[in-house]
DNA sequence: AACAGTTATATGTATGTACACGTATATTGG
DNA sequence: CCAATATACGTGTACATACATATAACTGTT
């Protein structure tokens, strides 16, 4: 459906500014699909980004900071997820003697296990997650890139 | 920066899946940007979407349902952005006559007032805002809703 | 060793998102 | 007209975001 049509709305000021919506639109579009593939699993979109940002690791542990420069929403609040996910029995977390200011965080087998089946599903279902072949999408990220050059 | 830089990652599996990060991470990094503008006005993203669409309308009213309707998070929770605009004195809302299920909502001359502010001061920026010229934006929300086809 | 400055993490509070459910009201089909 | 259904809105709960602040631990300098 056309943005003008899912916003009810038909007056931009310029196809920038509409591109501006358009984006924020498509994302939160895009973040409520993979959201819904991933429920039947017991996944959030974030926690699925921080355990898969584990499972590049795994076996090594991680820590708090380090997993929080690899997330997409550089202002999530990497702790709470923690917190959600040593709950479920999916991570464990203890104090680094490295450096005790740092909390080492790894995957547990369980969480492990989870991440695959769910990871499987998402990769089975990539294609019907969002119409965009490689051609357009090597031109989206360059449009992407230049936005964010300010 | 390269998407690749700010999440520290390499390895994407195609173009296709690194232009879904690319388009989350990118639509996060543009809401950062709007909700700081906005921040020394007293406005979220949210509250200054919402009343905008009220401003469109006024001096006539609007149901939370065709606030809604307009929304670029068609999930968000209406009635509790308003809760927070009718806190701050921005609208109003009372019991419609017609429809008693229906609440209607308007701007009070104090909320028009501060949103010219915050209006003003976007327009002023909005070049700096995010890098992106006609042509691109163009191909940029054809590209999107092509996306969204599905 | 003692101090200053920095870093890593946790936590409090406000806001927003996701979704289910309850209540009041309106509409529709018989 | 009335019962069944649909609609509009509010609210409860869990999760996530945004940002300020607190606390502990580290580093470098003297």
């Amino acid at each position: 459906m056309r943005l003008e049509e899912e916003i009810h709305t038909s007056k931009f000021v310029s196809e920038v500014q509409k591109a501006a919506i358009n984006l924020l639109f498509t994302s939160h579009w895009l973040h409520t699909r993979i959201n819904s593939y991933l429920k039947p699993f017991g996944f959030t979109h974030e926690q699925f980004n921080v355990m898969r940002i584990l499972k590049g690791k795994h076996p090594e542990k991680m820590c708090v900071k380090n997993i929080g420069m690899r997330m997409i929403e550089k202002n999530s609040n990497v702790p709470r997820i923690l917190d959600r996910l040593e709950k479920k029995g999916w991570i464990t977390r203890q104090q680094s003697q490295a450096d005790r200011r740092e909390t080492e965080t790894s995957l547990t087998s369980l969480g492990i296990e989870m991440l695959d089946k769910a990871s499987a599903s998402v990769v089975l279902n990539q294609h019907s997650m969002m119409k965009l072949d490689e051609t357009m999408a090597l031109e989206l990220n360059s449009i992407l890139e230049k936005i964010r050059e300010i």
